[in-house]
DNA sequence: CTAGCTGCAAAACATTTGCATTTCG
DNA sequence: CGAAATGCAAATGTTTTGCAGCTAG
């Protein structure tokens, strides 16, 4: 299903301004700031505000659509929630590769549930420079 | 060595303030915010300014005396750096957790050194319900 | 028609910084 | 004494919000 699907089930207006935006982070396979978007949409539709960004951003976070990374900037990324994956930043080039690990996430329950805990969510970020 | 041993030996003067916020950073074995930090160190010297804290925790955090969290609030926690070791944030309470797991760390080294990179830091936080 | 959205500008926050003054070494 | 540190207040940068007008349903 669509992300504007999923928004309009959601009992969502589709308004002109989020049918760009949801096509911007669409179309977005990067970890886009909020200006990053902003300037994106800008494109499609020069009269958008950023503050409109910033609170459909927010509003796809709560719903899940996309999920919200800080990577030790200071500002917040993000991306279209798909598989599950973590974060590899490269400190030299800021490039930010993705991976997944089996063992890692079957170690991440085992330690909760030793903690006496039930895993809502975690995040993994590995910083690095490329060798050469 | 003490925190306060190690700055003079980095060269920097120890101020009263300084030393006021090194007393309070040993004495907390917490994750206390800067604001935490502040309001910790006025009860010592009431005439310290916030200024002084945030720029003494960004030196400490510089020289590794002191490791910088953000634990998706919207502001930075601090701890003193002492062994490696991860974070379990409860979700209902804030508590943090603390916690060290030995294959983690062989994992996270394997999978930088499989991208092509040569690790230099990483972050792994759990964010949990407590079981009941 | 009207609840929900938007744009704008102002506010809110955490954090940083310029500058005059103070202090450590 | 002089470089470095401090306090204060103003500036910064990101994000949020009040409000009046606009629009999807």
């Amino acid at each position: 299903m669509t992300l504007e699907q999923q928004c309009i089930n959601a009992g969502l207006k589709m308004t002109e301004q989020r049918r760009v935006i949801l096509r911007v982070l669409n179309g977005s396979d990067d970890h886009p700031s909020v200006e990053v978007v902003y300037q994106r949409a800008k494109e499609s539709d020069p009269t958008i505000s950023i503050a409109t960004v910033y609170r459909t951003l927010h509003l796809l976070d709560e719903m899940n659509l996309v999920k919200r990374h800080d990577f030790r900037e200071n500002y917040s990324r993000f991306e279209v929630n798909l598989e599950h994956h973590h974060h590899l930043i490269d400190l030299e080039t800021g490039e930010v590769i993705e991976f997944q690990n089996k063992e890692l996430e079957e170690i991440k329950d085992r330690i909760a549930a030793e903690l006496g805990y039930e895993l809502v969510d975690h995040r993994l970020e590995l910083y690095g420079k490329r060798k050469r």
